[in-house]
DNA sequence: CAGGATCCAATGCGATACTG
DNA sequence: CAGTATCGCATTGGATCCTG
């Protein structure tokens, strides 16, 4: 059985909620090569805080996209890396980042035109 | 040339923020089949208020998303439709969609596993 | 290195009521 | 029918500082 989006009770609203915040869609893609540590995963993501980088990472577990692994080293070393269900989300996230990489300057002229015009 | 979401500064960022928000998505979807007047897309997206339908419609159509045409009649009628490059955020937009309602099982099961563990 | 803790600002979103 | 106006909260995310 498959779920609803147009349902506001189906959970399916729960993976938009999740796939719409604004770094579970950088991280997906910055895992889909292979596994990272966490001080990677932060600089290649411009512009993410430790905090919410961690809040994310901990959803994403939670929700099965990824796994935490921590060495018992000094200094510490932790892993993420994407599970097969996350490793799936990656072809559809791959998809809308790559529309908008194409469109995003088609988005900014519609953008500057509506603007420019009165009313 | 094309975008790099990874750029902070970059405007692809402005359109992962749209894709991301609670009720785009879901209008693209309702106009794929073809134009939809107001209260059709308010009936048809459950748990939308009015206002908020309005505020992403208009952000849609200033994004070069969707036209919304008003027809000079009582009662008044006004009808939605999206452009060709809204059209094409379609075919992204429904992958993602796809993968929500396939895998949404998975996501809630992982979740209960999850949060069924001590620690 | 990989975070946890705390505080705070923005704002997205919802409820409700009203209108040309 | 297709919105607008107002109110208010809950969530998200950012800045900063601290630590095993």
């Amino acid at each position: 059985m498959r779920g609803d989006a147009f349902d506001p009770d189906c959970p399916t609203r729960l993976i938009l909620d999740r796939i719409g915040d604004k770094w579970s869609v950088l991280v997906v893609l910055s895992l889909a090569g292979g596994p990272r540590r966490f001080t990677e995963l932060r600089r290649r993501i411009g512009g993410v805080t430790p905090k919410v980088l961690t809040q994310t990472l901990r959803t994403m577990e939670r929700d099965g996209l990824l796994t935490r692994h921590v060495f018992a080293e000094v200094p510490p070393r932790v892993e993420y890396a994407l599970t097969p269900l996350g490793l799936s989300l990656g072809r559809p996230i791959q998809a809308i980042t790559d529309w908008a990489e194409e469109h995003v300057e088609a988005v900014v002229a519609a953008r500057a035109r509506h603007d420019g015009l009165p009313g």
